[in-house]
DNA sequence: ATTTATTTTTAGTCTAGTCTAAAAATATAT
DNA sequence: ATATATTTTTAGACTAGACTAAAAATAAAT
């Protein structure tokens, strides 16, 4: 496994999770920044490994063994992200490209030593379910927050875009895993929605909205 | 930096401590396991960039700048071996293969995140010095145990193989750091000696003494 | 059902890092 | 001092992974 392939199947991986059905060429191309050509040859390499099917102009699904080496990839990835947060206390929105490079390293003892260190967490700092050593995870049966209507209540227990700027707008309001939430007001137009935590009130936009989950 | 440039680096760096003058080429690639010609690129790449100084024919050396570099990777690598031994239950013979992988890791903050929570380590798990953030390093001012006559005394520091064969076998003699050993008689012959650790006495082979460092 | 647009694949090129084989420089031996 | 051996460098080829440009397959539009 080098490490472009890895970062191929995780990218595979994620994609799956939204679109069903085959990937195609150009999706994975453009969430890996490269260009289509490039992504051909590497889907024919995966494809002769055993590690997703493929037919030409059709796309691509990974394979149960496929799906089984992204998983622990994405589990290795979280774990580390965990031990950034809690034991050398980085902040949620530092961690990722750190945790982007550490995935890659290769050890089983290693990842489950440190899975047992960090005392088996379930999920990473934003949220995220952690796949055990056999690529299973408890997943999100969790809501976004802009489904919410007027006067629902819920707790922050995710969130799906974890790029800096946003987590670190989040930091700012006041917004953490774990809080409890409330749909004070919610405007149809356009979605924005009017929150309370802990007794402060502010406005959300529905592009915030989008991103955060919660548990009702 | 290139992982690849990386160990060329290290590599250089550790060959400089034994030989000192200028490096040669063979000798590098003897260490990296490749052929003199490879090295002879790399050190041209390397050279251009400043991190050592080199003309043909004449073999290399580390510039400043080339030594600071070195001596941050093997910062990381110790500074992660002890994290492993400390933290993960890994036993010193198997942490080797892993620090090699986690020391590549670019993230400053990570680095001296990971310095403070192991509380300032001074030495890695072999008992090898490790370089603060300006590549200085509390040099072995110890000695060899072959070097030591009957009825020296001292105490075991460190070892200079640290292959998890030789690791072992100290392992399986009971020889660990920081115990107190006694040269009980010395073969003039072929330089084994018997010793005693704790009360237990038994010979060590000349190549063994050889590979251990002494604080009198 | 053709034409047009889009997507995907092929073909060929590039770079980093490696290799082999041969040439050039240096070191050793008589 | 000249021949021999060793070391180092050059020259040219290979692989993985990326790229560009063009061709082929599929999808959309009239």
């Amino acid at each position: 496994m080098t490490l472009s392939e890895e970062n191929y199947l995780k990218a595979i991986y994620h994609l799956s999770d939204t679109c069903d059905g085959g990937i195609s060429t150009n999706a994975i191309a453009e969430k890996m920044n490269t260009k289509a050509s490039s992504v051909t040859d590497m889907i024919k390499k995966l494809s002769e490994k055993g590690l997703l099917n493929y037919k030409r102009y059709k796309g691509s699904a990974l394979t149960t063994e496929g799906e089984l080496v992204a998983a622990n990839i994405i589990r290795k990835h979280r774990l580390w992200e965990v031990f950034l947060v809690e034991k050398l206390n980085f902040t949620w929105d530092e961690v990722h490209d750190v945790a982007e490079q550490l995935e890659h390293i290769k050890s089983e003892k290693l990842i489950n030593q440190l899975d047992e260190f960090l005392g088996f967490p379930k999920r990473d700092p934003h949220g995220d379910p952690i796949p055990d050593k056999d690529g299973n995870m408890s997943d999100h049966a969790d809501v976004l927050l802009v489904t919410l209507h007027k006067n629902d209540k819920g707790i922050i227990v995710g969130v799906k875009d974890s790029s800096s700027s946003f987590l670190k707008y989040l930091d700012k309001q006041g917004i953490a895993l774990g809080k409890k939430i409330k749909v004070i007001d919610k405007e149809p137009f356009d979605n924005s929605m009017r929150v309370r935590i802990k007794k402060e009130e502010f406005m959300i936009s529905q592009q915030i909205a989008n991103n955060i989950y919660i548990k009702k």
